[in-house]
DNA sequence: GCCCCGCATGTTTACGTAAACATGTGCTGT
DNA sequence: ACAGCACATGTTTACGTAAACATGCGGGGC
């Protein structure tokens, strides 16, 4: 007989993983009494808990994951689909999705799309399919899905983020329309004419709502409506739409879809000399731990993404608790408007 | 006999999922049948194939990956433990790990730790060990760890970034010494006497490689060597700092351990009517994608996240696929210095 | 024409765990 | 003192998969 468990290779051990029939040999009970110990219930007196303990110990035993997902059916874990992390607010809403599902036990599994084609989405579904995943997070846009073409796994519970997929699947959201409204109202109450706008990407349904809700604003209030300009999140495309703002001789007051872009925004005025906000008035929308040190100190919509990713877990948890028994419907995560120094009063000229 | 398929709750089914069993007993075959058309393997007639591939898509079969793992001993997961997504860094290098991994056919599983105790620590390896996970990757100071009182699952291959723990683990990390060098030497190649800094925290070896690589190149190169001011990453703690060096008639150049520092230095120094670069220069770390966007847009060191991301899994994988076979040692990956506009020669008066 | 071999498919088994059921010991109550 | 029961512990089984081994059929070589 070789003895296997031997290699010459340091720290290459064999795959001989400590299982809970070794663990039993060795403290001289049945493996179901290890299990018992294992799982701490009762009904194990002092001395054979003790034995059991300390053989784990000395073998280092850990459970085998896979052995009791495979018996319970279920695998303690929620699976998260996104396109990107290098959002602030996607990794941030992971993040408190990660944290929270460990408080609760189950762990965090990421499939990333790195081009979020129809081909893409459907593998990393598939892959979700096969993976140990009791629950879905999805945090994308979920028209690219087209349900016609993606088909979810049944039996797997979903949850999507950012998304107005409210009729088909539980959505958990920051309320992006009233974000938006009190980012605009602010600057009319300021007192200016009318609020230019640089919008999201157009696949974004989330920049869709935030201009939906600005253009609803000034039309409400009877201002006229200036044409969007068109960004993409990256605050090179709000610097690029800030240059072409500041040729704008009655812009006085503008509200970027997102943060970076209004950073680009205050580069594009500074450079221009335009004086933020004496001459012309930025708000922003997320609130990025950096928007308070930009210079100016950005007036900005605060979004929770804690308190969403709190949410979609709560959800998940609750779908899979329930077996599904929970509605799809939106549930959405209310904002603050965080005013700094980039808003002020238009100036006299334009009053 | 009771039908437990059936239930009451719309969309609620009992967690009979669908296995190879049920394939079989449909397609008229055995489940070894089931299985190798599922895998693939050759040795299945054109006609029975069909029989079978019909048989899974009108039940929507997929394969239960527990069961999988079970059987093969491996998970294909890699697991990703780390302090905080809040950093830019973090989250790039874990979305190019999530990236490179779901290539190679590997899952990520994400276990935060929200504050890092020694008890957290311990507390998400163990977790980890429970975990379904063929190798870890440690995002996070490791001197933390103490290797004293919290100990690996042996088995569990472990790849640590942003660590000095070369001489136990894999390590992969970012060149921070020779980066921090590029940048202070292009502060003093300007003309500048010295350079100022503004540190990571204390527990942060990434942030101490840098100042020890500041304070050498100053010592090297005869320079007077000024008191590090201490900051935390936070783009406050660089404005704290940015307030006190302003008051420093001297202080020409600074370096700062991260570019969200820099981003408070320059509203400090702004704050303060110091201009920059022609009153004071300043260099960040890490190349953030705002820092082309700051006022003035930031000269600082490149860090390749998403090669550092990349490297990882290659390592973890190569330590999967050998059983360990990799020896302990440090992968650095190079970094760039990229010039800007916040840099220039020092004021004529401090010539 | 018969034997043997190759190939398609079926049967058995093990992976590690834990529920369900089975056993056996000692103590309690009358 | 003995029935009966509580409690500690052991045994069997199923979870879904796939390797290893077994079966059975048809066709080619002599």
């Amino acid at each position: 007989m070789v003895e296997r468990g031997s290699t010459g290779v340091p720290g290459g051990r064999r795959k001989q993983r400590v299982s809970m029939a070794d663990v039993a040999k060795l403290a001289g009970v049945s493996s179901q009494t290890v299990s018992r110990v294992s799982n701490g219930y009762p009904g194990v007196i002092g001395a054979t808990r003790e034995q059991v303990l300390t053989a784990m110990r000395d073998l280092g035993y850990r459970p085998n994951s896979a052995a009791r997902a495979l018996r319970y059916g279920q695998f303690n874990t929620i699976g998260v689909i996104l396109f990107s992390l290098s959002s602030t607010g996607n990794s941030r809403t992971v993040e408190a999705i990660a944290t929270r599902a460990a408080a609760e036990g189950y762990a965090i599994t990421l499939i990333p799309i790195d081009v979020p084609t129809q081909d893409n989405v459907l593998g990393a579904f598939t892959r979700m399919g096969e993976l140990a995943v009791d629950a879905v997070i999805v945090i994308m846009e979920i028209h690219l899905l087209d349900t016609g073409t993606v088909q979810l796994p049944p039996g797997v519970h979903v949850v999507v983020v950012d998304s107005d997929a409210g009729d088909r699947y539980s959505v958990v959201d920051t309320d992006q329309a009233d974000g938006a409204r009190k980012a605009v109202s602010h600057l009319l109450d300021l007192g200016h004419r009318t609020v230019w706008h640089v919008t999201g990407p157009e696949t974004s349904f989330a920049g869709q709502r935030r201009t939906q809700a600005w253009r609803r604003v000034l039309e409400e209030a009877g201002r006229p409506v200036p044409p969007p300009l068109h960004g993409d999140w990256s605050a090179e495309s709000g610097y690029a739409a800030g240059l072409a703002l500041a040729a704008q001789p009655d812009c006085t007051a503008v509200f970027a879809s997102n943060d970076q872009m209004a950073l680009g925004l205050l580069r594009a005025f500074h450079e221009r000399g335009l004086r933020v906000p004496a001459d012309i008035s930025v708000v922003g929308f997320d609130d990025i731990p950096d928007a308070a040190f930009f210079v100016p100190p950005l007036t900005t919509v605060h979004q929770d993404f804690a308190e969403v990713g709190r949410r979609c877990v709560q959800d998940a948890l609750h779908q899979i608790r329930t077996h599904g028994g929970s509605q799809p419907g939106t549930d959405l995560v209310p904002t603050s408007l965080v005013v700094r120094h980039s808003t002020a009063a238009p100036p006299d000229r334009h009053r």
